[in-house]
DNA sequence: GATGAATGAGTATTCATTCAT
DNA sequence: CATGAATGAATACTCATTCAT
């Protein structure tokens, strides 16, 4: 991962994680201002456009910067358990453990290219969503494969599957959003993983 | 419907058509001047200012138009079906044709609170949302009542049933977005109820 | 007086008196709105184009003819008393009293046409300005003669007799200016007088 | 002098030099635009917000600038005469030519707080007009002092003594506003000077 | 490279004035 | 005559971007 980040210099990366502060302020990334990221990354105002040309290429290479930190953090927990369910769960509660930080873009991704309407700094990224979209149905596919080979669910179609899983995911994401308490999101998370078994069987 | 915008004046509704013409022509909500929707809208600027205080809350109760009418018309869509599948097929046809339309705003009301990324507009109107949101999930476990009447599926607690029936919507919504070809779309609502279907037996 | 506004229609006085009313409500007439005066006139704000053709003229207007009544009061004052000494008194004790409402123009007029920064809506007003000035300087020679007449002052140059009149009240009008203490007021008048009497002897 | 705005930068300088010129050109200061500021100031119109924060805080401090250096201009010609007579006739002599400016604000500062009409520009500077006031204050009792030690005028209450400077000042400044001729200029100094004097003896 | 002062294009909002009713 | 809904010109202020140091 980060393959498509692979160059970036280290201050970059300092000014990714300056707006990572600034969302985990609760700051509206529609409506930073450039100072703003300057100061949350501890350089001028001026160094910014060293790096990027423009305020949104910085928001939206910030945003694919967090995914894909997200994405391989998920993928890690998941590498770390053995067994079909295990990886479901690891994962799920993962995600239920980022999204009370605020920077947690998966929400973001999984929605991915809404109508017409997705926030103007992401416009101009369009092409690199849809190949982060590509890698998650990838994910997917290869978590199917071991639940499949555990005989917990069915090889299906690679169409369906890949629905499922995000079906599942993006309504235990809508429940993880808003306020919840914590029983409710480890409820849903139970839920989910119900709803990908029982619709892969 | 159009219960909470019962009394919007002619005037007001000529400004919710004028944005949602905006909308059509693929312009973007964050973005979109006062000017513009005042054009669209056909009467002066300073119109706009009569019927409402700041260009957000312009946007905002448009959303909630929007959303509104849409969901009245899913209902009406449902009304006219009498059974489970047939109602549940109507209601995806529906929303997969809308979608073309860009004025579809069902998947920002399921995406719900959003973790403080929501688009600016919006933040005033949270408790608005919240209440669209429950509208909803009541909609849903009427249709779930019926499905569960003719025996197509199973009844279960109602908190899984609604995260059952938002997820595969939101599945579905996935596919609907973005680039695709019409037979993608229906093959999408095919398998949305198919997951529906087997999560809920 | 109130000569210049002799044929002021029944519908005039009442903006007058909406004006008067938004300045004893501490409105800035460089601030205040033609809605509020129309709204404080209890007419349309149409109605208020029917009788002024601009809104600077409402309040030049309105200034003139508040200035006119305070003038045509103070005579009055003085003319109720006999001698010199009381009728200089009288003026002075009214002027204290309605200084304390807002809407006495007085020092407003005193300053009369001030090095170009006269507040807008005076700017056309200028002649009139000057004819009121010049209504002043008659009122204050006559009230000399009293004087004059008692043997309590000294006949003088008639433009040094009205510069020490005019020089006693715009210090004592500054005095009533500010936060201040009642007794302050008196006693600045007390002064004032004693200014006049000294300076004309 | 100037001890107020001792830390102005250079630039906020220039904005209020900038400010000058546009009083000189009879602009009226509650007209006056962000727009013609910068430019009268040779600045962009963004820079102004660089050293204040709206625009009555630009013109309100430009006020201020220029009232002390008026002020402190008078006290160097007064400081320039050894007597009191000359100090009085310098300080006379120095306000009417001054006064062809049109950025001697003395006037204003003369009518100081004046019942809730004052620019609306100057309202936040209400406290700092009061200190000025005092000021003045100071400066006239030091002057009154010399006149006294050299018998010209007789050392009375100190209020006295305030107000018969003021308004002989007032009255003075009352006859430069408007339009007259030099002659008459001079010839209200002279009666001026004579209101003073005869009023402390 | 790094900086931040300077810039001016861009926009929401206000409000005097008009005019159809 | 009276009204107030409609209008759009006018303006303060913001902020992305540049560039001299």
């Amino acid at each position: 991962m980060n393959r498509m980040n692979r160059n970036d210099s280290e201050k970059e990366i300092a000014i990714y994680e300056g707006v990572r502060k600034l969302i985990r302020q609760n700051v509206n990334l529609s409506q930073v201002t450039a100072s703003e990221i300057a100061q949350a990354a501890g350089i001028g105002k001026g160094t910014l456009y060293n790096y990027f040309s423009t305020k949104d290429e910085i928001i939206a290479r910030t945003v694919f910067y967090l995914i894909d930190q997200h994405l391989a953090q998920i993928q890690a927990c998941m590498e770390c358990q053995k067994h079909f369910e295990d990886k479901c769960r690891a994962a799920l509660d993962f995600i239920r453990v980022q999204a009370n930080q605020r920077d947690s873009q998966l929400h973001l991704m999984l929605m991915g290219i809404d109508g017409g309407q997705v926030a103007p700094f992401l416009r101009q990224g369009m092409e690199r969503m849809r190949a982060t979209m590509q890698e998650v149905e990838r994910i997917v596919l290869m978590l199917a494969e071991t639940g499949v080979a555990e005989g917990v669910i069915v090889r299906q179609e690679s169409g369906y599957t890949v629905q499922v899983f995000l079906s599942a995911l993006m309504g235990y994401c809508r429940c993880l959003c808003g306020p919840r308490k914590e029983t409710d999101g480890v409820m849903a998370a139970q839920r989910a993983y119900q709803i990908l078994v029982k619709a892969l069987n």
